[in-house]
RNA sequence: GCGCUCGUAGCUCAGCCCGGAUUCAGAGCAGAGGCAUCCUAAGCCUAAGGUCGUAGGUUCAAAUCCUACCGAGCGCGCCA
């Protein structure tokens, strides 16, 4: 907070740039040493002077303010002491909306997350895209966008073709009733694996055109071209898979602006794709296959020679529906980085078109969920649902609230400990999942951020109704673990801004753990209620309950006042 | 073959984008030891644990930037 004045001053001072200054102030190893400190070396070679003398001569040149209390010269280093008193009197002004911000004001985020294929059931795999969308989508509402999440379902391909074949010859009716996710998940296994039963030695098994193969690619093109029995076995298999993606949505308490499947695009992409064809953007194979050509060996089918629509013919139509409804600003596609090659091709067939909204749409790739070293498969059925995770972290929290005789809410902390998981990795890099990691409650987990709200809640019960505006709250002196606090909450606004401009929910998960542990060493060594200081005290205890709050709610996890 | 990503304690990760300051590269988990007349022990404290993949280069200064190599994963489908 206090951040913004110091870079100002040194604007005006060195002649720099506001963004140069910002990335150049760093926080000193010691606390000791300043609270903010500017390293002098770039102006060297501009003053043609030592860094050491830079920072003396600005040391003198640069007059402490109310907010800014001393400008010290350490060696090359120019240090910045800020008025800790008056900045933990705005601290304990905070309220509900600390941290937001209208650098977004009336600009439109889409964001394309989650997008499970129907027939197939949520593996923790699939975690990943919903989880980081979801902390996007509250991210950026924060920042004063308006977001626009948008579910994109697998509702058509060759996997469809493939469950309705095998929908027709092995479909156990009372056990599709029963539990649907599971007798289509053991349909589509059954599937694979009489497909690869065909499969050569030596060969790469899905590039082979078995007779399998040719079956699933029938029953979709009947499907595409509207065969009534067909349509209705797709009608069933993408209700019961609804039902259960609901279930787990609700579970996660994630929503979106609207649901929709690739199959609602094939039409307005067939149309782009006659499009590209008559402005030559596109050519066609002798067999029908229709191309784009993007390297001078790259050819990227767009249309394949038995006239049904590829992948990427209902992502073309897709993004030209989406921003004539949206007219985005942005457009996020939250995928796998296994996608990005896809994503680069969608990009660059839509520039050729001349698609002018195309530089707003950008690719955030995220690692793979590995269990082991096993990634998850579900054409081998080697997948843990994330239904059976989920249920067996809340079980497990249930387990703990037993053991403590609290009064938690299990569905909470359970949740809250899978997303956290998923979420304080970085996007880009992969994501060991272990029910060690995910059963243990402990250190930098969700339940660990819950229990410091639960624990500052409990204290603010404890001390009554105190006066929320009391202005006794004077603020002679503070401890050392109430500057660092103060400090660390004051970082909040700029670790929102950053993670959005940065598409990155980690920033807020690991800032949220260090804010969490900061508190906890305050509580340990600062006494609160009865202590002569309880006033003061108390407004921070609430305002880091207010951080933490805002904090975990970007995370999409939810806080309890016990557990 | 071409291209992309990643190598930091036994394990899981921050820090790298945007290079900086002391004898000390941070956390968490696991393992070792301690804290209960005191606001919830899902907590706190202490010790232990690292040639930041390797080798060069750039620089006053490299975990951070560049190059090469080694190792892991992925992409290069008329799959999605």
């Amino acid at each position: 907070m206090f951040k913004e004045e110091i870079i100002g001053v040194l604007e005006k001072q060195t002649k720099l740039r506001k963004e140069e200054i910002e990335n150049l102030i760093e926080i000193p190893p010691d606390p000791d040493l300043g609270d903010y400190a500017f390293p002098c070396f770039v102006l060297s070679k501009h003053f043609k002077k030592s860094p050491n003398e830079i920072a003396i001569k600005l040391a003198s040149e640069i007059k402490p303010t109310k907010n800014i209390s001393e400008i010290k010269a350490a060696g090359p280093y120019l240090n910045f002491f800020i008025n800790k008193i008056k900045l933990a009197e705005q601290i304990i002004e905070i309220n509900a909306n600390f941290g937001k911000n209208k650098i977004g004001k009336g600009k439109k985020i889409a964001i394309d997350f989650s997008g499970p294929n129907i027939g197939k059931p949520m593996h923790v795999g699939h975690i990943r895209s919903t989880v980081i969308g979801d902390s996007l989508i509250r991210t950026y509402e924060f920042l004063g966008y308006s977001p626009i999440g948008i579910n994109y379902l697998g509702d058509i391909g060759l996997h469809i073709g493939k469950l309705i074949v095998a929908y027709e010859l092995w479909l156990d009716k009372t056990a599709l009733k029963k539990d649907p996710v599971n007798e289509l998940l053991r349909l589509y296994v059954k599937f694979c694996s009489k497909e690869k039963s065909l499969v050569q030695e030596g060969f790469d098994e899905e590039m082979q055109d078995n007779e399998w193969a040719k079956k699933a690619k029938e029953a979709l093109k009947k499907l595409e071209l509207g065969d009534k029995k067909t349509e209705k076995i797709w009608t069933e298999i993408r209700q019961a898979s609804g039902k259960a993606f609901d279930r787990i949505y609700d579970l996660l308490n994630i929503n979106f602006t609207e649901t929709t499947g690739q199959s609602q695009f094939s039409d307005k992409g067939r149309q782009i794709v006659m499009n590209a064809l008559e402005k030559a953007i596109a050519k066609k194979e002798q067999d029908g296959a229709v191309y784009v050509l993007l390297d001078k060996d790259h050819k990227k089918y767009i249309q394949r020679s038995n006239e049904t629509a590829s992948y990427i013919t209902y992502d073309l139509g897709a993004a030209v529906e989406r921003y004539k409804k949206y007219k985005f600003d942005k457009m996020i596609y939250v995928t796998d980085f296994r996608q990005s090659a896809h994503f680069d091709a969608l990009f660059s067939i839509l520039k050729l078109m001349g698609y002018d909204f195309t530089p707003k749409m950008v690719h955030l790739p995220f690692g793979t969920v590995k269990f082991g070293n096993e990634i998850m498969a579900t054409r081998e059925g080697q997948i843990i649902l994330l239904e059976d995770v989920l249920k067996k972290t809340i079980e497990k929290a249930n387990e703990e609230i037993k053991k403590r005789k609290t009064k938690g809410d299990a569905e909470k902390v359970g949740v809250g400990a899978v997303k956290y998981i998923i979420l304080k990795n970085e996007p880009a890099s992969d994501v060991q999942f272990s029910w060690e990691t995910a059963l243990n409650f402990e250190g930098n987990t969700g339940p660990y951020l819950q229990y410091s709200y639960a624990r500052a809640s409990s204290i603010l019960k404890r001390a009554g109704n105190f006066n929320r505006n009391n202005k006794k709250a004077k603020i002679k002196q503070l401890t050392k673990e109430e500057t660092s606090l103060i400090k660390k909450i004051s970082d909040f606004p700029e670790i929102v801004e950053k993670a959005g401009k940065q598409m990155n929910p980690s920033l807020i998960a690991n800032y949220s753990f260090e804010l969490a542990q900061i508190f906890n060493e305050f509580y340990h060594n600062n006494k609160v209620i009865g202590d002569k200081e309880e006033a003061f005290r108390l407004r921070l205890v609430q305002a880091f309950r207010t951080t933490i709050k805002n904090s975990l709610w970007l995370l999409g996890i939810e806080v309890m006042e016990e557990m």
